[in-house]
Formats: C-alpha cells, structure tokens, sequence
DNA sequence: TATGGTACTGACAAAAATGTGAGAAATGAG
DNA sequence: CTCATTTCTCACATTTTTGTCAGTACCATA
C-alpha cells in the first residue's frame, strides 16, 4: 500500500520499533477503522453484508480494505463459510477487545468536549 | 482546507454533530498531533525552536499546521512574546491535558501489544 | 552596512487515501 | 438457460495530506 522509496514512509518493522503510541496510531488510523471495531464491539459477530449495512458512506472498496488491515493486525478475525452464496462473518479478536475501554474513553472525551468553544 | 463541495467532506459542524468518537478523532488525526501533544505533556511549555528540534523529521510547514490546528482545537495556547528575534511558547490547554489519561493508555496498549504476532 | 537568529509563509509538487463504477465467481431457484 | 445473491476485485479518477525549498520581518549586534 505504501511505497517503499517514499521518504515519508515507515514500514512496519520500523513503526514496531518506535514507541507504543505510534504503533497504536498505525493499527487505528484510516477513516473508518474505529467505526468498524465500534460496530463489532456493540454487535459481535457481524456478516459482511451486514457491515457494509451499517457503514452505509463507505465505499465498498474501502470497507474491504480496511477490513483486511485490520485482520492483518491481528484485530479482527474473518471466517468463511463455504456456502453459495458465500457468507463471511467478522468479530474482533482477543487483541481487538483489548481496545475497548480506550474506544469508550475517545468516545467518552469526545462527548464530553465537542461542544466546548475554547 | 477542504473543499465544500466534496462528497466525502465533513465540515466542523457536521463532525460535531457526530459521535464523541467521530469528533475525537478529528482533532487528534494528523501525522504529528500526537507527538506533539506527548512533547508537551513530557515538556510543559515549549518554545517553537523546541518543539522544532524535538520533531526532527516533520517539515517546518507541517509543524506549523499542526500547531494551528491544535491551537484552533483549543487543545494547546500559544504565546507570543514581542521582542527579537521572536518568542513563540507553546502548552497544553487544559482541555488538552484532558487527554492524559487516553495518550497513556494508547502508548502503553502499543507496548503490550505491538510485538505480537497473532 | 551587513549578519544572524526566530518564527513563520507561500508556491509548487509528490504521495497517500478515498471514491466510482464495472464486473467476477459460484450455484440454487425459476 | 437466465437471474439473483453475496463477497469481493480492479482500473481509474479525485481529494487530501504531506513534503521541499525559497523567502519574509524584525532588530540587535558587529
């Protein structure tokens, strides 16, 4: 996804060896990963037809690939069934419900201070 | 900085209207909005020249941006001294000090968990 | 007069993220 | 045979973010 002769690019084993916050900055950021995993915390295990219901904005595209980040980092877990057509249901890991209480925390602290006119 | 007419634009009070989550996000998202915020809660208060050196790597520009729009988010203050050469300092509001305990809790949640292979 | 330090600004370009729209594969129902 | 359903994939275009690099303004000091 990145391209390796970017300047500007960090490659995983070089975010790995920073420090925490950059890594839990990798694994959360694009626009729609936190409402994934919202989603999956309030419904546990969801299909995909069922996702792309609730994320109803993103592209199909999108959804996809932010899906697969998130398995590759180990946060969410997709299973297959062999079936036509197909089924493919998502629920968050050990390691993706390790995020919860720092997800309702975000949430807390945005409720709490959006309205506020510094 | 971004452009009204874009489908997949949300403007400030739009965002607002959102999810705490949704709201939180957009004032922490920006390559270097966390570092900075971690330089100052480490620092306290820092000069501009501080910060600069602290932030080796990001351009002078984006610091500058970055600065703005966390000033603007009412999550640091800026003070302006007038003499020459010029002194800028930078802090923590208050309402970025909010943020401690959720900067924390990310950083210590990537130390426990960015090694693992799931 | 020239120089140097500090905190920026602006034009331009590259890179990254996201969107759009079309389509693929597999198979049971009609 | 044709169609509908579901979970994706691909090529291409646009939007957004970030970087590069050259300047600016101020005045004290040499």
């Amino acid at each position: 996804m990145r391209k390796e002769t970017s300047t500007n690019t960090l490659n995983k084993e070089q975010i790995e060896s920073m420090c925490g916050m950059a890594y839990t900055i990798s694994v959360l950021s694009g626009r729609w990963k936190l409402s994934i995993l919202g989603f999956l915390l309030d419904g546990g295990t969801l299909r995909y037809s069922e996702l792309k219901r609730k994320t109803a904005g993103i592209s199909e595209r999108m959804l996809i690939a932010q899906l697969k980040d998130l398995e590759a980092d180990g946060l969410i877990e997709r299973k297959a069934y062999p079936e036509v057509p197909p089924r493919v249901e998502y629920k968050l890991s050990k390691k993706g419900k390790s995020l919860e209480t720092i997800l309702n925390l975000m949430s807390a602290w945005g409720e709490d201070n959006k309205g506020i006119r510094p």
